[in-house]
DNA sequence: CATTTGTTTAACAAAAATGTTAAACACAAT
DNA sequence: ATTGTGTTTAACATTTTTGTTAAACAAATG
């Protein structure tokens, strides 16, 4: 009985995660992925059976890894400042490696229409919460916790996907860019807390 | 010689935005388009020949729509307060009808690849400009005025992208959303000036 | 070395999406 | 009413994308 694993299934979902989350080419062909990870298409047939199923697991596992990581965060016995210096953090490495997670998660819904798991909203609506406490301290300034939480990620999420746009408007090349995206996380953290 | 002109054209154009730049459908295919529409798919090349010249025109007019909005903003002669506060409005009220308008654009860039156009930079870059004289009278806190204009539009441009997933999480209806985007106008305001 | 079993490929088949044609239709002008 | 012209439709054709099959290949095991 051999056991191979010639890792070509694993990277066949790298490909696709590359290409989808990093490059943002959200209308990839299988053929596309194929020849971006340099196998030929009927693998991904052999491995994934049909295209749905794997663009499904891919999506799938967006989701957990993304889950996975916030969660940490959000379940993390961290006073409140701690945890959002580690949000910030956490989420801004995701979001650089893969900038266009997010909108394929969104577009996924907005084809299909599904469900957020409950656990998640129930997190989530923790998070509101300790947020509200901090305001009530008068850590952060009293508004909608929601809106709070807009303004976090939205300040986080949107330059990223916004990549391309950004380097040929400000006239920023690759290196400076990071740099930027870096001072962000300070930048970021001192606007939303105090 | 009649010139009957029945709007369909138009119509057609009109859905083909709606689907979209509203619904967030990136991956409609001709076929929903002219069920959207209510018309026989024929129709669409009847009037435009061929999906990618549709969706040219589509992506052409957007790109257009959203310079006009931004750049009667950007060209009027208000002090800098005023002059952000309309762009908020403007963008915003853009942004509510048309809410993956740019994530349409920059899908599109990201599968071609297009350039910025020259005058759209001096422009940005005027603006730049302005926002670092601001800085200097000290009515803006001191940062790299390419922060603040990503900022500036991280806040008001990625809540409406995220739309479909704030609402779940942050149980919310479609009346009390409209209402939070509209609270966001002022709070933005506040964020990013004094 | 032969066998077994998982991997990879090429050729083929099917389905989905797009494009073309010719004819029907509708309305205005003659 | 007839003609002309733009509009709409259905049937067909093509192209693109996806899925299947059978055979070739390669590594581990007896």
């Amino acid at each position: 009985m051999a056991q191979r694993d010639t890792g070509t299934e694993q990277h066949i979902k790298d490909t696709a995660k590359r290409i989808f989350f990093s490059e943002g080419k959200l209308h990839a062909t299988t053929q596309d992925i194929a020849d971006a990870a340099g196998v030929n298409r009927t693998l991904l047939n052999y491995y994934f059976r049909t295209r749905d199923i794997l663009f499904e697991q891919v999506a799938t596992e967006a989701r957990a890894e993304m889950s996975k990581e916030m969660d940490g965060v959000f379940a993390s016995q961290l006073e409140f400042k701690d945890k959002l210096e580690k949000l910030i953090n956490v989420f801004m490495d995701q979001a650089m490696q893969y900038p266009y997670r997010e909108m394929y998660i969104i577009t996924d819904l907005n084809r299909n229409d599904r469900q957020v798991p409950e656990e998640k909203k129930t997190r989530v609506n923790a998070f509101l919460k300790e947020i509200s406490e901090e305001m009530d301290k008068g850590k952060i300034k009293r508004m909608d916790p929601r809106h709070f939480c807009m303004n976090l990620f939205a300040l986080m999420a949107y330059p990223l996907i916004n990549n391309c746009l950004n380097k040929s408007l400000y006239n920023i090349n690759d290196a400076e860019y990071l740099q930027l995206m870096k001072e962000r996380k300070k930048l970021i953290f001192e606007m939303v807390y105090q």
